[in-house]
DNA sequence: GCCGTTTTCGGCCCGACTGTTTTCAGTCG
């Protein structure tokens, strides 16, 4: 049974959870909880690591006590500590920390004080009237906790970043109209960038903070109201999205900015910079003593502890500070460095328009070329092409090209990569395309070994350029398959082959610590749209978005390469 | 439990809002 990063950050998630719930040194607690979020973050097993005798206590956060735990997780698949933990309080008790207003002092009483540690249980005390009773408990937050368990099945949403964008969209909008408001920026996950936001944080400039937040909790679309002051309300609208509304003075716009967009990690890590040069950074700015030295921009802030400006989609405390300290930040790619799309479908298989439409669209959006890319036979819900079929559309293709159109096709196919690792066309019908794309589109459930000796194998193929959406997960509604993502990125470099990022709000593959890793194993990474209609060109822009996350900049994108250059690395390849 | 521009001990980010309190603890972001 292989231990994932995933699953030693829950176990230290979860020594966090019961620590606090018994009133631990908070500082001990924060550094299991440091530890579960370097883990994550990783980007690669540290198993790996730890396989090739690396040094785990050099990553941040994880010193020795931490590193013993990592060792003896991996080798005996338990963790001590943890297990005499849940002999002293009950399993299901950190299931009421996920509770809205249910924090680790509350739980405490709860357990010690009523014996209750699962959500049944509390509810019946507080249909009994039992809690308001409990010090530091009233009538109202009983009344707040039996409201959360009834609505404890949707508390965990998220939304995808293109479905938030466009909630966000009309909401700004709207708080664009309160009087004397001069901004409005959504920050937070939503300006990092992330594939989810579980709510949205909105920034607004403004005089007086009072006013706009009545403004604003009187949207239409706000179901109901969970809190609200003079400088920041909480509501949830009617989807179930969570709005953060935050009002500061133009003054302070840069810090607010900041502070506001996060992520919380990386904030924590800038204001202990700041601390140590005896600064101190909230959201009305960089303080010394009681003088405001800086706030009224990013750069402004960052600058006063002698960082230069960190993108956004950076922010994740994952490095960032220490490559800004060493000014080893990278130029991230941009949406106007993209030269071309190798990834697109017409009509021959399941896209919407023809050759000649999906080519105006993608010279419209200033693309010079554009793969075209249907399915292969062996997907026959999509209508996929046999080699008769393909030859066909190959002919329609250099007809188009011997035009001028201000656009260049290049002949293509995405191949399904079958079962056994094997192409789904034939290699003398392969070996006569601009680009080979390969996908796995069946039998998800293979073995984590399966799925990756399958893929590799498919690599190894002589015509194969490009891995197309390489962990085939639907955000939200399908888990990407078991594979070893870091064996298939050096797999890449070795082969000399690319990997496609999907820049479909619902695919979002390779994830953003996976383009890091190909950045680092010099793997050329393609940014595409995967367009069925003419309006899919326009998710370039969440692909660019994730790929700055993943630290890539534009010499790392394949796509970034003019036509002549990019022909050379696709005829590299073979 | 981690870490070092105050380096092997002594500190660890910071403020708003709510509810239960009469000055603040708890929770949240």
């Amino acid at each position: 049974m292989p231990v994932h990063n995933e699953d030693i950050a829950a176990v230290f998630d979860e020594i966090a959870d019961l620590l606090e719930i018994e009133g631990d040194n908070p500082f001990r607690i924060r550094a299991y909880r440091n530890g579960a979020h370097t883990l994550r973050e990783l980007g690669r097993d540290v198993r790996t690591l730890v396989e090739r005798g690396e040094d785990i206590t050099r990553l941040s956060g994880i010193g020795k006590n931490l590193a013993a735990k990592i060792y003896e997780i991996l080798e005996t698949g338990h963790c001590r500590t943890l297990d005499k933990l849940r002999k002293q309080l009950p399993a299901d008790l950190t299931e009421l920390l996920k509770l809205p207003g249910l924090g680790p002092r509350r739980v405490h009483a709860l357990f010690h004080e009523l014996d209750i540690h699962n959500h049944e249980q509390l509810e019946r005390a507080a249909r009994d009237g039992l809690i308001q009773h409990l010090p530091g408990f009233g009538a109202k937050t009983e009344a707040r906790i039996l409201e959360a368990l009834q609505a404890h099945a949707d508390t965990s949403r998220r939304f995808k970043l293109a479905v938030a964008g466009r909630y966000a969209e009309s909401l700004v909008a709207y708080l664009k109209t309160a009087a004397g408001v001069s901004q409005v920026e959504v920050a937070g996950s939503f300006r990092r960038c992330r594939e989810t936001v579980g709510d949205l944080d909105i920034l607004v400039i403004a005089r007086r903070g009072r006013s706009v937040i009545e403004h604003f909790i009187a949207y239409d679309e706000v179901e109901n109201v969970l809190s609200s002051g003079t400088t920041r309300a909480t509501v949830m609208l009617h989807s179930g999205l969570q709005v953060d509304v935050r009002v500061v003075t133009a003054a302070s716009y840069g810090a607010a900015l900041h502070y506001f967009t996060g992520s919380r990690s990386h904030n924590i890590a800038v204001r202990r910079i700041a601390q140590r040069q005896g600064l101190k950074i909230n959201e009305y700015g960089v303080f010394r003593g009681k003088k405001r030295i800086a706030g009224k921009t990013e750069a402004e802030v960052f600058k006063s502890v002698g960082l230069p400006f960190i993108p956004p989609e950076l922010r994740e405390n994952r490095g960032e500070i220490e490559a800004a300290h060493a000014g080893l930040l990278p130029v991230l790619v941009e949406s106007g460095d993209l030269r071309g799309d190798l990834h697109s479908h017409t009509r021959a298989s399941d896209g919407h328009e023809s050759i000649q439409v999906m080519a105006d669209a993608a010279r419209k959006h200033g693309l010079e070329y554009l793969a075209i890319t249907d399915h292969s036979k062996r997907l026959t819900v999509a209508h996929g092409l046999d080699s008769k079929r393909l030859l066909a559309q190959l002919e329609s293709i250099e007809a188009f090209n011997a035009g001028d159109h201000g656009v260049t096709l290049l002949r293509g196919i995405e191949v399904d990569i079958l079962e056994d690792g094997s192409l789904d066309l034939p290699d003398d019908i392969l070996a006569r395309l601009d680009i080979v794309i390969g996908a796995v589109h069946s039998r998800f459930d293979l073995t984590r070994a399966k799925q990756t000796r399958r893929i590799l194998r498919a690599m190894d193929n002589p015509n194969f350029t490009l891995l197309a959406h390489p962990s085939g997960r639907l955000i939200d509604r399908r888990a990407p398959y078991d594979v070893d993502m870091a064996r298939i990125i050096r797999h890449a470099r070795e082969r000399g082959c690319f990997l496609e990022l999907n820049a479909h709000p619902e695919r979002l593959d390779l994830l953003d610590t996976h383009c890091q890793l190909a950045r680092e194993e010099g793997v050329l990474v393609s940014i595409n749209s995967d367009a069925h209609s003419i309006v899919d060109f326009d998710n370039l822009r969440f692909g660019i978005g994730q790929a700055r996350r993943g630290w890539l900049e534009k010499q790392d994108v394949l796509n970034t390469r003019p036509l002549s250059e990019l022909r050379k690395l696709l005829a590299g390849t073979r």
